[in-house]
DNA sequence: CGGGATCCTAATAGATACTG
DNA sequence: CAGTATCTATTAGGATCCCG
């Protein structure tokens, strides 16, 4: 499992009990950081559209490499949000897909990506004036 | 601006033309990123209750470094979702507050802060599964 | 085709010490 | 109190080669 998963569950353990509030938040937290990757939303919104293939995924994400793929993949696969079927033909053929969770996953994430697209102007606004009043080092 | 940001607006530049979906998710993408850090969420929420001040932020988080939660402020407020008074009173004071940008990040967050507590068991079942059919390396 | 294994770099987190 | 500076450890991510 090479590069750590910062595993949900230990992270529940240590705080579930330091408070409700707090207990949710790392909660949130510890599925964002999961879902916030660099590929894994890019992923499941591109499977939302239907199975799809590794190389056609892989062409579709465009600058993705093989191996950030697979481990997003492989991530998304342990969580239950992704399901992989192998056809034992030749070539090989590997076909993901979502499963239920991984579709369910879609509204919240769509929310944010809403929120994300309406407010991005105004976000770029911001670091805009930041960086003017706060020269560069 | 030393640990990098990713930027979203040369992102957004990047890949704007390259399909009007695509383009959404790497918007969706580096906001994700971007408030999916380890602590800029957990931040957020506990900013929600009303301003606070370095140190009490700090307390009430528990395990983050001071560097971080001064790094974590800085890109909040270079993002428009943070406000930074300074009181010079001695000693200094200093509170951080959401401003109505980052007021408006608390409902889709919270959205998915409820699909993670509505499915981290799932989530965690699916992992226990995978990791049993997965032996250790 | 669909990866696994390996090597390497860059980004990020934490610890510690110091400062106005 | 609210940071900055510095140093180190850990991680993410890319490149490359290989294999069934």
């Amino acid at each position: 499992m090479e590069p750590g998963y910062n595993d949900v569950t230990e992270h529940l353990e240590k705080h579930r009990f330091s408070g409700e509030f707090k207990g949710r938040c790392h909660t949130v937290n510890s599925v964002l950081t999961r879902i916030g990757d660099k590929w894994s939303v890019l992923t499941v919104m591109l499977l939302a559209d239907g199975p799809c293939r590794f190389n056609e995924l892989k062409r579709r994400i465009g600058d993705i490499s093989q191996r950030m793929l697979t481990l997003t993949l492989r991530g998304l696969e342990r969580d239950g949000l992704v399901s992989r079927t192998i056809y034992p033909t030749i070539p090989p053929r590997v076909e993901y897909e979502l499963t239920d969770l991984g579709h369910s996953l879609r509204e919240p994430v769509e929310a944010l990506g809403k929120w994300a697209f309406d407010h991005h102007d105004r976000i770029a606004r911001a670091r805009a004036v930041y960086d003017q009043n706060n020269p560069e080092t």
